[in-house]
DNA sequence: TAATTTGTTTGATTTAGATCAAAACTTTAA
DNA sequence: TTAAAGTTTTGATCTAAATCAAACAAATTA
């Protein structure tokens, strides 16, 4: 578990890495640490790792695999809030109050250290430069959930499509080689359901990109031909209907 | 700053109290948190307290007074992503990268709590207790955006203007007296803003839910005549355009 | 291999909520 | 106290995206 190299730069895409190499450990101290994650779990496409409402006892580390976590409404409902690649840390929204929020569900058969809420609390308190990584961790799901916000509540549909592929993209490529080409692991309709938009509407913008020749669409393999062009549609805010919602800034 | 009754319990609306009341600590840990606390600030109506990109320097816990968090778009325009009253806690979006996400603007007259980033990080090499405090609090920050991203994902105009004046209800009586009065300290265009909705659409929900008697506006003080009703109207989503961006919950 | 289920695309139609517009009301400044 | 700026309400119209519908393609199962 614990990884030797340390090639890449701090995002939210390697946070395992941030997880598992907090610099100025003891070799003691690693060790613990690495006792702690050496807890591992295989789970199946498909399958729920834990359910909003179970009482929150682990951090899951996804070693290999893929998640979609959703948000259950009130009538059973769900809404996907977010996707994890390899590499990122599920089961931080348990923490406030010891419940987990959302529901973990792999999207392929997927493996994950898990950390167990005791444990990890004893380590805590003589590694404390540990706790402070989880606190950088933490923040940077606040960061993200404000982007996701933003573009919840302010984008138009083919913006949303065009920010998920960026980033999709941007995920994928921090795993190593850099690449125009991306596997979505979901259905359209998940997709749709994290961007707010329904399955069709993903469906029918993929094909207008496809059409103007940004992308080529192919089952599920998407290719990125004018990445230029695809951030513009991706940040062009400043169009008719960007009244909505929005405030112009206002200086003080 | 320390405050000495510990009456309600843990919810959002009572982060100060957790933050100042981490239980557990000797009279000599008390006396450090009580220092670093007490560089406070005041700050007028209108004033921003930071910006978005600014080097992250302090967290701020709103001792009166109420504020508003907006996101920037590259094109300048801000959306409002979360309002905060007294007890609350600004900036933990900082920790992440260094750096603040969002813009925090004091909407009336206040005064914060100032938690240097430095004295912040010695005293929790001594103090991992109070860091574990920290750490629920954004977690907690994390379950209230992840309910924000189901409120503008799936729910209709009416449900999140519903939702919006419950949420602000219980924020305020949590700070005491019970009531069924709510005075805004915001405008109709940054409530439309918070819930992904023009302010002419805020205002029309306003006013439809009067007709029904199911509120009564005016200005900014809303009476809450009906709770039973208001909460049917939150949730209610088993409606028409419910398919809008969700998923059916599937079980394992 | 065929049969069935699940996921995707595309077209036609509808609609919730945005945009545009104007009047009325509040607050602040002069 | 009047003027100006900012905020709110209400009405008319428009449109982006949802809904409805149907054909097609892929993946699973028998």
């Amino acid at each position: 578990m614990i990884e030797v190299k340390r090639s890449e730069t701090t995002c939210s895409a390697c946070r395992m890495r941030e997880l598992c190499m907090p610099i100025g450990l003891s070799s003691e101290q690693m060790k613990l640490i690495d006792q702690m994650v050496s807890t591992r779990l295989k789970i199946q496409r498909g399958e729920l790792l834990y359910q909003s409402w179970q009482k929150f006892k682990s951090l899951y580390a996804i070693r290999t695999g893929f998640f979609k976590t959703t948000l259950s409404r009130s009538d059973g409902v769900e809404q996907v809030s977010n996707f994890y690649v390899s590499g990122e840390l599920l089961g931080l929204d348990g923490i406030a109050t010891n419940q987990y929020t959302c529901n973990a569900y792999a999207l392929e058969d997927s493996e994950v250290c898990v950390l167990h809420v005791q444990q990890f609390n004893d380590l805590a308190i003589d590694v404390h430069i540990f706790q402070q990584h989880i606190q950088r961790i933490m923040s940077h799901e606040i960061v993200n959930d404000k982007e996701h916000l933003l573009l919840l509540g302010s984008m138009k549909s083919d913006a949303r499509v065009a920010t998920f592929l960026i980033n999709s993209l941007s995920r994928m490529t921090t795993r190593g080689q850099a690449s125009d080409e991306l596997i979505l692991r979901m259905t359209r309709e998940e997709i749709g359901s994290y961007l707010g938009l329904t399955l069709e509407t993903v469906s029918r913008t993929f094909s207008a990109l496809a059409k103007k020749g940004i992308i080529s669409v192919d089952h599920r393999s998407i290719k990125i031909l004018q990445p230029r062009l695809l951030h513009n549609i991706a940040e062009h805010q400043e169009q008719p209907n960007c009244r909505q919602a929005l405030l112009k800034a206002h200086v003080c």
